[in-house]
DNA sequence: GCTGGACCCCGTAGTCACTACAGGGTCAAG
DNA sequence: CTTGACCCTGTAGTGACTACGGGGTCCAGC
């Protein structure tokens, strides 16, 4: 969480490393970003050091939260290019999030069912595995190709 | 959803075309799971077709369905090996139920707070991406690094 | 002034769980 | 006997990183 500015830098702005640290990402994850295209190359050091400015914070804590909530990078690509046009119209991030919880609750619903078995399992009193149900509890719902 | 026992095969069991369908998963897949061993290799045809027979289906729908469920190909294993010696004792059973019901627990509550922040999101009633709820909210609360 | 260690650079390769070719061989129906 | 759907192997690509190797840079402390 060291700034340039706040120590040792010649300048205001961060290093790669100090960014991460700002934003919560590896700094690994950050060049690989900017590899890909999702973070804009910044400028550079006279000895090759890329600094970074505010802005830069701002966008990778946005791809951050993103990817937390689980949306693909190319979805986050979408959204920031979305906000980069502010009077763009907004049904498109709106379609997006009621597809992520429309997938999100199924897989919910799916593990409440699979917890209720494990949980019917974790106080079995047989002697063997032969009699527990988990295989079956698997097996069951797997029928419908 | 084709066995060679129904219409083109010269003998009862599935080809792995078969087979995918049957349990409903991708015949590359299946090829993948026997290279890593998750799969056992089945016997061949004089010209080298894999063929299968019904257990082979209810591993491969265990398989799916676990893999539905996000259990990582390692727990797999673990859960097909505990499977396949019926008389393990229970304990062991115990111990592995239990220890993949926290984990399923865990991945619930996970997913409810993710459900939380989509379902706060999902109905972003402004008109342009300027106030839209899903970008103001990515852009806000990655602050805490 | 110099050293040490923390940081930075680049490129490549590895991870997980697949998926998609390319370039062939096989099989049964028409 | 051809057609086309299936099968075979092996390799390479995907997504989203992560790790590693082999270097260069920077600056606090001695």
């Amino acid at each position: 969480m060291v700034a340039i500015s706040s120590g040792r830098g010649r300048g205001p702005g961060y290093t790669i490393g100090a960014l991460g640290a700002a934003a919560g990402v590896n700094p690994e994850t950050i060049r690989y970003y900017e590899r890909i295209g999702l973070m804009p190359a910044p400028p550079r050091s006279t000895s090759g050091y890329r600094h970074y400015g505010e802005a830069a914070v701002r966008r990778l804590r946005f791809i951050r939260r993103g990817r937390e909530l689980g949306f693909a990078i190319a979805e986050i690509t979408g959204l920031l290019n979305l906000h980069d046009r502010p009077d763009a119209p907004c049904g498109e991030a709106d379609a997006l999030t009621r597809e992520h919880l429309a997938q999100v609750e199924a897989k919910i619903a799916d593990l409440q069912a699979l917890r209720g078995e494990l949980a019917r399992l974790a106080s079995c009193g047989s002697k063997s595995a032969r009699h527990c149900r988990l295989i079956e509890a698997l097996e069951e719902k797997g029928c419908c190709g």
